[in-house]
DNA sequence: AATTATCCAGAAAACGATTACAATTACATT
DNA sequence: AATGTAATTGTAATCGTTTTCTGGATAATT
């Protein structure tokens, strides 16, 4: 008893013949089954089976209106780990749902985000969760005035109100620095981002807020800003380091600055952490494996994109719900690199 | 001069009525602009601009059969950085031609490959550029019959001629065990992958072709198998490590199993190289920060991916063109973790 | 028993584009 | 001047669904 593919695709009409029945019956069975007798019920699910029907998107689409069936999922840098590893909890919640997810990869260039977002409305997707790649609000206007229900995480562009999911970056970096504090480190450092995202300046406002509470001077604190990215921060790590006494307690921005600075500190052969020590923001699957294991703040990405799609969801069945800000709390994970009280 | 966002989606009628032409003309503007008068070109392109026309896929789809808009992306697990730089490839070549991306990950579980498979015929891909989670051909059988041209890559389930793109990695494998024969070092063990898949087995047997090659007998050559993933292939280190004498020089299979062996390693305080020498199979953006530089295998990802989506649009665009296969060669990036000739 | 309400299924009109075909025009050829 | 040909443009059918509207059958109410 074998299967049977069908080689081309069958259409709702030839199912309706199959069965006997009117296209709209078909169609009934499809999306409001007990509006139907049972035994049509049955016809048609039998003929759909044999016939291997699968209904045409498109056509579903055009003729409804609604598209609830695509998402489009954008991002700055897709061989980033925070962002993939978003996109799988995303993934969790919208494949169950029977949504399509398409992807859109600015690689870090405003232009190349525009032409993504383009293609995601025309493609029609009925929602977007992006990470954008610009904080400035008049790449945007375009893809708000369509309309389309939007959920950002990890930062929103100044000026715009829109759902978000993000991490409470000042208490998260706070409680990453009051740990180094707690350890006995005596001069701090940090590796920042672009200060004209508001997510590196929550960032450094918590580094500050622990350092001041704990009542460190400014002499002990040095901070050079990178770009999120792998060189970027590789340079400001560098020019940290080439100014600043060991030893050291250092702190990174994400999870690229983190790596730019590990590169930095193993060219300078500067030991971890002896000579410097370090909390990194971001879990990273090797984190744990890194010599010595490197203590992260975890912000727990795929719950942010279980959160994300679900906000989604909700504003794409509700357009006109308020507007709502998911705020997670941040996890310090303690492992080696930071140092130990007890040596 | 504020540009106009209109709110509602105009559509190709309204375009043609503010041209004053019918929406024959308006789409062959769209789809072939010599065959139009250059007067009515701007004309009817005026009218999109004022408008914000924005052409409907659905019914672009719906009307014309071929999609040549969409490609499915499909792999077991978005989370490993090796499929992602695969994917930044892909986003390359598509996006340029205003090919939108939808992605789907099985998380390593046939089931949800199943799912994502579905979702993307429904969704009337164009193609499928696939990572498939199983060797096993009956998991493929709806899909082979729908006629979608797909293409691989890493590897091919058995008993398949599909388009697909590889590594050669009988010889990156083979290249990596002779770069740590002639370091000098004289056992040998390989954190390796399921045998049920081809791209594991041959990349076992460059291992033991250098080994053999060489004429290292097998009493210095040990062998344990992972999952291609982190927590099996630490479950293989431990194994390896337990039962083999130092030094030792490592390879493993792929990323992931880098991570897991890095992980026992760690655990075990084995210093690298001195105790245990290591060439990891895949570059990681972290590799040449790893503590020591890890010597890596690179597959160049990102390439693979250009020439997966080369190999699609040529499969798409000429279905009877016959089955081919691109086979890269890699690179072997010798960094600290392999060892020194001069200490 | 007559009337009304309820339910179910079909007919047919959309949705927004493409495209075969027909019609018009302009131009060249004789 | 008449005819043929090529280049443009328009008309209308069509893609595969959903959905409104309508009719007929059955059940419920009086």
């Amino acid at each position: 008893m074998t299967k049977h593919y069908p080689t081309a695709r069958a259409t709702m009409q030839e199912v309706a013949a199959a069965a006997g029945v009117s296209t709209a019956t078909v169609s009934r069975v499809l999306n409001s089954p007990t509006s139907v007798s049972p035994e049509l019920v049955v016809r048609v699910e039998t003929a759909m089976q044999t016939l291997g029907y699968r209904p045409s998107r498109s056509a579903r689409t055009l003729r409804s209106g609604r598209s609830l069936q695509r998402v489009g999922f954008l991002v700055s840098n897709i061989q980033n780990s925070f962002f993939t590893d978003v996109l799988k909890g995303v993934e969790q919640q919208l494949v169950a749902r029977q949504i399509a997810i398409v992807v859109g990869n600015s690689n870090n260039d405003i232009g190349y985000e525009a032409i993504n977002i383009e293609l995601m409305l025309e493609e029609q997707v009925s929602g977007i969760i992006a990470q954008f790649t610009s904080t400035q609000r008049k790449f945007y206007q375009a893809l708000l005035h369509s309309q389309a229900p939007i959920v950002c995480f990890d930062h929103v562009p100044e000026g715009l109100s829109l759902d978000c999911v993000m991490t409470n970056n000042r208490a998260a970096m706070a409680q990453a620095t009051r740990h180094l504090i707690e350890l006995g480190h005596r001069s701090f450092g940090l590796v920042g981002g672009p200060l004209s995202y508001i997510t590196a300046r929550e960032r450094q406002a918590g580094f500050l807020d622990a350092l001041h509470a704990a009542g460190i001077g400014d002499d002990a604190i040095w901070i050079e800003n990178g770009d999120w990215q792998i060189d970027g921060s590789y340079a400001a790590a560098n020019r940290l380091l080439a100014r600043t006494p060991q030893p050291l307690a250092l702190l990174t921005i994400n999870n690229e600055a983190t790596i730019g600075t590990l590169k930095a500190l193993q060219e300078r052969k500067l030991r971890i952490p002896e000579e410097v020590a370090l909390v990194a923001f971001d879990e990273m699957a090797w984190a744990g494996a890194y010599n010595p294991p490197l203590t992260v703040v975890n912000q727990h990405p795929s719950y942010q994109g279980n959160a994300a799609a679900e906000l989604l969801l909700a504003r794409m069945a509700e357009p006109g719900r308020p507007i709502q800000q998911v705020v997670l709390e941040a996890e310090l994970i303690v492992r080696q690199s930071s140092g130990m009280l007890v040596q």
